[in-house]
Formats: structure tokens, sequence, C-alpha cells
RNA sequence: CGGAGUGUAGCUCAGUCUGGUAGAGCACUGCCUUCGGGAGGCAGGGGUCGAAGGUUCGAAUCCUUUCACUCCGACCA
């Protein structure tokens, strides 16, 4: 390609409204251009990247025996009412009508169309197993769509769906993927993990993300360093404390805080830590019978709402109940809330492991400007009405498998696979018949990889100040050509045609930079770009018969013969 | 959805408080010089100041409404 015909479209400036290093890159390097909230365009050098990325994804999907599909990206709301997500998924759901006022949506996700496929197609078990997949255009109507294409609304996603009669089957599936997104990811040349994950809104029973490892990440991943243990922290467990609670000290004391409101101000009042405290959050239940219930945790630890959405009786989405509400039910400010005498409020209280260990504690009294101190489990207060694991795991916390401790890091989820077992399968009455001549309901897996999201996650871990740095399995070309004085000098254009014309015949994906451009215009466009190899044609290396190679991602440079470039190029 | 903010040239932004001929840098076009790391000079082109309504002799500027975008929070594959 030459760029004298090629829309570079690259800036020089950083767009104001670009956030994180990954999206400033995307915009300046011409990769893509905004048309709307969380919508992008993708512009021809972003595209090539995005193809590549699909392509290494098709490969090796194939090569793992899955089938290339395409469904519409409409679908018809009956497949959703069926499934029930036309009201469970929610307002990320892109609704529409027809001109005979009929409902559609957008698809987010194609659990719904691929079943209901596959309950016209397979009739026998003698069709299983069977693993369909599609490259496609999805939307997801975001709260808050950010970071470019990073948390875009329309994206490009890689969906595949597995059948199979029983869980075994199932299992090997979901092996096998787990096995093709390793491929995937290493070959696109990522620092990735896959990490034990949370089902969210897809459902289902056992699932895995696959984590590129970036700071800008947006997800926290807790994992051992004395193990393999990796996991979401959505989904990681805190252990249950070891030994047992300690006996209660001192007697309960009424002591004055009149104007503190959270556990930094407490403990710091009080002159003690805020692990000696308790903090009680109060959220809407599910029906009637109990429309509050009271979350405790130790007041150095954060709520975990997955964990907390689980809980039988919690309403989902997960939310704290307003301040009127509060003090209509327990009469004090949402500061000064305590455990005491909430059961008797119909106010049940759920105590996290280590919140239900704790002795001596701090709590609100349930009265504004007051807190207690030395309050006891049983001695002062009732024992909670249940406990459970509802906290955030934090560094030094033991690891769920029992070797080695937890860190923490962050990530950029850009595949997840799910064991959905018959989640869709039963509600639309997907079966076969089987051996027996028995109908059976099918088994399903899904898989999914953001393909749009991960040029993005890329960037974030492949990039300095110039610049993008592609690893080469996904760099929009291969080589860039920088001819010194193309335009006065005929030995320079001789020999960088020349040049072209050999790298593209060896199936390189070339770009020539034949603009009449001073020569730092085109150095700082070719970097920013982020080509991993660059060779300047000049007259004066020209003169001993060699051109000057530069490595984008090592900075090497050194002067070589045409054979050397090719041999370079070719591994 | 709650809170905050921004809309002026392709991009980054000044001008708005205090109403009076629409600006700068970069980008773009032409010419000249320069020619191995985002050059310099000269001359140009480019605007319904987000939109609608109002106040006023006069509105980018004041008022009302509205739309879009961004950030923080909540939420979330």
């Amino acid at each position: 390609m030459r760029t004298s015909c090629y829309p570079l479209a690259t800036l020089k400036e950083t767009p104001a409204d670009a956030e994180i290093v990954s999206h400033q890159l995307m915009m300046r390097a011409g990769l893509i251009r905004k048309l709307g909230s969380g919508l992008y365009t993708w512009m021809p050098t972003g595209l090539r990247v995005l193809n590549k990325v699909a392509r290494i994804v098709r490969e090796e999907m194939n090569k793992a025996g899955a089938i290339e599909i395409l469904m519409p990206s409409v679908q018809p709301a009956e497949l959703w009412q069926e499934s029930n997500r036309w009201d469970e998924y929610g307002p990320h759901l892109l609704k529409m009508k027809d001109r005979h006022e009929r409902d559609f949506c957008y698809g987010p996700t194609h659990e719904e169309v691929v079943t209901d496929l596959m309950r016209r197609e397979l009739h026998s078990y003698k069709q299983l197993p069977l693993n369909v997949y599609q490259v496609q255009t999805k939307f997801r109507d975001e709260v808050r769509p950010r970071f470019g294409v990073m948390r875009a609304r329309e994206f490009l996603m890689k969906d595949a769906y597995s059948f199979d009669l029983d869980e075994i089957g199932m299992q090997k599936a979901y092996d096998k993927m787990f096995q093709a997104y390793t491929n995937i990811f290493t070959r696109l040349g990522l620092k990735f993990r896959p990490v034990l994950a949370d089902t969210g809104s897809i459902g289902g029973s056992y699932s895995h993300e696959f984590q590129v490892l970036a700071d800008s990440g947006e997800d926290l991943i807790a994992y051992s360093d004395d193990s393999d243990y990796t996991a979401n922290i959505e989904l990681a467990e805190a252990q249950v404390p070891q030994g047992r609670r300690p006996t209660p000290g001192k007697v309960k004391e009424l002591v004055d805080t009149p104007t503190q409101t959270s556990i930094a101000d407490v403990a710091a009042f009080l002159k003690v830590e805020p692990k000696q405290c308790l903090k009680t959050l109060i959220v809407v239940g599910v029906g009637k019978e109990c429309p509050l219930i009271a979350l405790v945790l130790r007041g150095d630890h954060e709520l975990n709402t997955v964990k907390a959405e689980k809980l039988p009786g919690v309403a989902i989405p997960l939310q704290l109940a307003d301040a009127e509400t509060i003090k209509r039910h327990i009469g004090c400010e949402p500061g000064f809330i305590g455990p005491l005498n909430l059961d008797g409020r119909g106010i049940p209280v759920i105590a996290d492991r280590d919140a239900a260990h704790m002795a001596d504690f701090v709590c609100g009294a349930n009265e504004n400007g007051k807190h207690l101190r030395h309050v006891n489990w049983q001695r002062d207060c009732a024992e909670p009405t249940r406990v459970a694991d509802i906290r955030n795991v934090v560094v030094g916390d033991i690891s769920p498998d029992g070797q080695g401790h937890l860190q923490l890091t962050r990530g950029i989820e850009v595949g997840h696979i799910f064991q959905l077992g018959d989640k869709y399968s039963k509600a639309m009455n997907a079966t076969v018949l089987g051996e027996s001549g028995q109908p059976v309901t099918l088994q399903m897996g899904c898989y999914g990889i953001g393909v749009s999201r991960i040029v993005g996650a890329a960037i974030e871990q492949n990039h300095d100040e110039y610049g993008i740095i592609w690893p080469d399995a996904m760099a929009p070309f291969d080589v860039a050509l920088v001819p010194i004085n193309l335009h006065r000098s005929d030995l320079v254009k001789k020999a960088t045609e020349e040049l072209y014309a050999e790298l593209t015949a060896m199936g390189l994906d070339v770009l020539y930079d034949d603009r009449q451009e001073r020569p730092g215009v085109m150095f700082a466009d070719m970097e920013l770009i982020g080509i991993p190899h660059r060779i300047v044609i000049g007259e004066r290396s020209l003169a001993e018969g060699k051109f000057e190679y530069k490595n984008r991602h090592t900075g090497e440079t050194k002067n070589v013969t045409k054979s050397e470039i090719k041999d370079l190029l070719q591994q």
C-alpha cells in the first residue's frame, strides 16, 4: 500500500475526549473515529488490525472443530420472552419496533437465536456434539460507554455455542474452548490469564474469563502467590476466619460521635482501627415480609455486590436503601446504624464471615450522633440471622485453595466462556432423541471473545511515548518503507520501488510512504501506527548497497542488505 | 439514572463574567526557502458560535427550552 493513495488519518494532537492511552492512540494513529457515544467507525488501518485478530480467532475456532455461521443482529422479542430475558436483561437491551409495531431488539448476544435454530435443526443424538460460532456486531446499551472501543455500545464479538447430550460432553466442549482461547491469546502475543468468573446475566454454572493484564483494566483479579488459583474478585471467596471468636471483654458503652458518620471518622475519633469497627449497610429486599436487609461487614472490608445479589431475599440489582427509608425503619441517619435489635424490627442481619467473628467491636447505635463500643455478638446483640461471604477479598487473604495468599492485579476481559447447562435449552424446549428413544434436553456452553476490545487491550499493553507497538500477529502492516528524497533521487526511487515489489510478492503487508513529506513526519507516523519493522531507503546507505532497518519493538537499528531484510521479515 | 461540566474553524482552545465588525496555534491550498526526526517565510481558503425561542437598536455573550458529548457515582458483559 502506498500512503499517497491511502488515508492514514493520523493526528498530531490528542482528541479531548480520549481518556486512556489506547483510546488516544487509536484516534491519533487513525484506527477509529467516533460517530456517537459508544459508536466507532473503523478506519482502514484499524480495520486491518481488526481483521487480523478475527482471522486468528477463526483459524483457532475452526481448528477446535467449531463451525462458522452468521445469525441476524436484529432479533424478535418472542424469543427473548421465552427465555424471560426480555425483562431480565434490563436496559442494556436495545429494543425497537418494526412498521407493524412488532417488538424486536438489536442482539447483545445470541443464546436465544442459536437455541431456537438448534431446536429446529437437531433431532438426534447422532448430530452431536456440535459447536457453532459467528463473528458479528453486537449492541449493548451501556449506561456509560467509555474508553473508546474498550467499552463501546456497538462492538465486534465472536460468539460460539456448543451443544451436547450430557454434562460430560459439555465439559469436553468447554475444555476444548478453554484450549482454543489459550491458543488465540497466545498467538495474538498478549499477556493474559484465564480466571474463574461470575456468570452474570448470561447465566449458567461454571465459567472462566480471559483477562489481558493491564493497569487500566476495569476488572480486579485475585491470584495466589503460591498456586494456580486465579479468580475475578467478583467471585474470589474469602475464607472463614481461623480460630474461635475472641471472648467478650469490656462492658458495652454508648459514646457520642456527633459528626462521625464514616468508618474512617469514627475509628479516628475513638482511636481504634477500622478493623475494630462494624459497618452496617441497609439494602432493599424482595417481598413485603422483609423490605429491608442489613449487610454487616468489618470496617476495613468492602461489600461485594455480586456475592450480595446471590443472597436469597436481596433485590437485584443491589440497591442501598435511601436515607428516608432508613430513618423510618431504624430511626437514625445512615451513618449511625448498627446491628442491634434490627432483627426485632423485621430487618434480617446478614453478616460477613469476618464480621461475625469479631468481638469488642464499635458499631452504630441506631441513634443519631451515637456509636457503641465493646459490643459483642450474643452478649449485646443477637447473633446474625445469617453468616455469609459477602466481602471483596483483600491482598494477603488466604487463597481459597489453601495454598498461599491472594494478590490483586487489574485486567481487561477479552474472553468469557460459560457452561450454560440447560438454562436456555430447557426454557426453550431444545431436545434431541437419545439412544433410548427418549427426548434429552441439550447441554449448552457459550464462548465469547471481544474482537474489537482486543485491539484496545493490545495497545494498553504495547505502547511507548511514540505510539503503538503492535504484536506482529495483529500489526496493520508488517513493514514500513520510508524513502528519503524519493521525489528527487532516481536511485532512491528505483531501489524503493523494487524493494516494495519484492516484499509485496513475498506476501507481506507493506506500507510504502511515498508522500512528499519530510523524513521526520514519515518516521513519526510510522512509529505512531506501530509498524513492527521499518526500512529507510536513502542515498547515504544505498551507496554501500544497504538499507537501514529499525525494529519498532526493540528499537534496534542496523544497516542491512536486501537479502538480510527478507530473512528478518520472514521470521 | 443521580451529580458536575463542555458545546466557537478539521483538531486543541481563547473570547462569554462586563452585549457593539468572530479570534489564535496546529491542520488545509498556492509560491519561495529548507530537505535524515512532526521545518521557516509570504499569501490564501475555511464559521448558521450545538439547535429553537425570547430580551435588546444590536446577542457567541443575557434569559427560557432542548439536543449532543464528557467526567464522577450507581450499574454492568
